[in-house]
DNA sequence: GATGAATGAGGGTTCATTCAT
DNA sequence: CATGAATGAACCCTCATTCAT
C-alpha cells in the first residue's frame, strides 16, 4: 500500500476485467464451456493467459461472472417489463414477452444459460439454477400479488412451467431453420399467450 | 460343441452391453458426461476398458446409447398414457403427471436428459433434441386432433412449453429440500393443471 | 500320448497354419507391421485368434515365418537363376533379373522386404538382415569363384552394393506411376547391366 | 521491458526446439519410431510433454522434421563434395565417400534413414523418398552432365541403384563387429569404385 | 502489472494376448 | 482343438494453471 491506487486504474483494471468477461461470453456461447479454452478467450480479448489469471482465480470462476452477469441483465430487463404496466398480472405476459425477445436477439447468451451451462460442476450448476429461480421467483410474486384473479393453487410450481416454457420454446425456436419458423414477435406472442392462459382463472 | 455362437453367448453379450449402459446411465446421470469418464463406468459396471470397447464404438456412442434407450422408455410411459384415456385431450395431463412421477422415481435420468446432455458435440446435440422434439410432436398430435376444443393456435409450440414446463418444474421440485416441497403426486397435479388450462378452450 | 497323432492331422495342422502364413503376408505387405492387426490376419484367413496363438506364439514369429519364407522363396529364385547358365560370373546378372522381375509379380512382398520389416524389434531386425546377408553371401560366392575375371577386390562389399542397388532401383519403381515407368523387363536389365559393369574387369 | 518478444526470447525457443530434436533423432535412431515415445523424447531433452506439443504438431511432425533436416545436412554434405572437383563425373565418387564416411561417423542418423523410417504412414514415407530421390536426383544431374563419357542409358535408374549400394553397404559394414570390417575409409572408397566402375563408359 | 513458455496430470483409445467354454 | 470375449498396459495428446522475466 505503498502508492494509493488512483481511480483511472482502477477503471483501467475494470475496463480490462469486461474486456475478458465480453471474450468469454462470446466464446462459451459460440463453443460450450470446455470447447472454449482460457488460451482462446484471451486471444479473443487481446489479452494474456497471465493476465486472465489475474482477474480470475480460474475458468470456471469466469463462467461464474458470465453467468451472473447474464441473470442480472435478464433480471433487470424483467423488472422494467413488469413495471411498465399497472397491472402486475398483465405484467407477466409483457415480461415473457420481452425475455424470450431478448433471447432472440442474443442467442449467443441464451445458449449459455440453456445448453452450454448444463452439466458443469455443481457449483455452475448452482449459480445457473439461482439465476433461473430468480427468474420463477419474480414471476412468483406477481402471481401472489393477484392471486384473487388467478387459477393458480400453487405459484411456485406455476412459476417454474412458465420459466422451463419460455426457455424450451425459445430453444425449439432457435433450432429451427431461419426460413422456415414463425416470425420472433408472433413466436414470443404464441409463447406469452400460453401461460396467460394457464395462470388466468377459469 | 459350440463351434457356432450360442443363443447363451448372443444373451450374455446383451447382457453385458445392458450393464455397463446401466453403469453409464448412472455415472452420467450423477458426475455428467465430462466428468465421468470411461474406467470410472468400466469399474461400476464389474467390466474393463477393452471390454467397453468392443460394446460401444466410443465414449460418445455409450451416452447417445444412454440417451436413446431412455428417449424410447419415455416414449412407451406417454404412449401407454395416451391410451389409458378414450378422450385425447384427456390424455395429456394423464401423460404429463405420469412422465413427471416417473421422473421423479428415476432422478438420475431426468437428469441426464435435462441437465447433463446439453452443451456436448453436436451428435449428441441432436440425439438429445430428437427425444424432446418427440414427446413435443406426440403432444402435438394430440392437441391437433382435439383442436376444435383447443385454445391452441401453434401447436408446435405449445408442445414445446408444454415439455419445457414438465422438465422445469420437475428440476425445480427436485432440488427442493425433501422435507418442505409438495408430495409428488400434488406437485405431477399441479403441473398437469398448468398445462392442461393452457390448453383449453378459452 | 494316448493317442497317435494322424499323418492326416499333421497335414490339416501344417494347411492352417500355412493359410495363416498367407493372410498375414497379404496384410504385413498392405498395411506394414503396425497397422496390421492379429485380428484382421484371421479374419483374413477365416480363422480366430485361439488359433492363431496355437500356430504361433505371437505377433512378432508370424512376421519372422513370414519373413523366413519369403527369404527360402528368394534363395531359390537365385539359386536357379545361378545354375541356368554355366559360367559363374554371367549368373549374376540373371540373377538379378530374375530377382527384380519376381518383385515386381509380387510386390506385397517386395514391401515386407524393403520398407515394412524395418524399424521393427531386435530380433526381427536381425531376421531381415540375414535374408540380405544370405542373398549377398551368394552374390559373393559367385564372385569368388569367377575373381579372375572380376575387378572387384572386396566381393563382400560389392555384394552389399549389388544386393542394395537391386532393391532400391525396385523399390524406386515401384513408386513410380505405372503409365510413366519403364517397362519392367527393361528396368531388370538396366539394373542388371549396372551391376555388371560394376563388376567386370576394366 | 519485455513487453515485445525479445531476440533472446526468440532464441531460446529455437535452442529448446533443437534440443527436442536431437534427444528426437537419437531415440528414433536407438530405438526406431514406435518404439521411441514422447516421454522418452522429452525426458532426454529434459524438456515436458507439453512444451514438445507447443514446438511440434505431434510425433509424426517430429519424426518428418528430424528427416528433414538430415536430408538438408546430407544434401549439403553432397553439394560439397561435387564442387570440390572440377570434374563432375569425378565429383560422383568424392561425394559417394563423403557420404558414407559422414554416416559412418553417425550411425544413429544412418539408422533412421535407412531402416527406422520405412513402412511409416504415406506422409513420412514420402519424405523419407523425397530425401533418397533428391540425392539420387544430384547424383543424376552428374551423370546427364557427363552424359558423353558414361555408359548409363537410363540416368534415373542408375542413381537409384547407386544410393542403394552406398546405403546397403554402410548398413552392412555396420553390422560387422568392429575387430573384423575393414576401416570406413576403404570400406568407403570400395564403395565408391563400385559404383564409379558401373557409370564409367566401356 | 503484464506476459506467454513451461508444466504434467489425466483423458480417450488400441490391440496383443489369455482362457473359459 | 477351436473359438472369440475379456483384459489392461501403454500410448498419444490437451489444456488449465504457474511463474520467471
Amino acid at each position: 500500500m505503498a502508492y494509493k491506487t488512483s481511480a483511472a486504474t482502477v477503471a483501467r483494471k475494470l475496463a480490462r476485467r469486461n474486456t475478458l468477461l465480453e471474450a468469454a461470453t462470446q466464446l462459451f456461447g459460440s463453443y460450450g464451456y470446455h470447447a472454449a479454452t482460457v488460451p482462446m478467450i484471451v486471444a479473443e480479448a487481446g489479452s494474456s493467459v497471465g493476465s486472465f489469471y489475474a482477474y480470475f482465480r480460474n475458468k470456471e470462476d469466469v463462467f461464474a461472472a458470465v453467468l451472473e452477469a447474464l441473470g442480472e441483465k435478464i433480471d433487470r430487463l424483467i423488472q422494467q417489463a413488469k413495471f411498465s404496466v399497472a397491472d402486475p398480472l398483465r405484467g407477466i405476459p409483457v415480461a415473457v414477452e420481452s425475455l424470450f425477445l431478448f433471447l432472440v436477439e442474443n442467442p449467443q447468451e441464451a445458449r449459455i444459460l440453456i445448453v452450454e451451462s448444463s452439466g458443469l460442476s455443481p457449483r455452475l450448476e448452482k449459480v445457473r439454477r439461482a439465476i433461473l429461480r430468480q427468474q420463477a421467483e419474480q414471476v412468483s410474486r406477481s402471481l401472489e400479488q393477484a392471486s384473487g384473479d388467478l387459477a393458480v393453487a400453487n405459484p411456485g410450481i406455476a412459476a417454474s412451467c412458465l420459466v422451463g416454457a419460455v426457455y424450451e420454446a425459445l430453444y425449439s425456436w432457435l433450432e429451427q431453420p431461419v426460413g422456415e419458423r414463425l416470425p420472433a414477435i408472433e413466436a414470443a406472442r404464441a409463447v406469452a399467450d400460453y401461460n396467460s392462459r394457464a395462470l388466468r382463472r377459469g
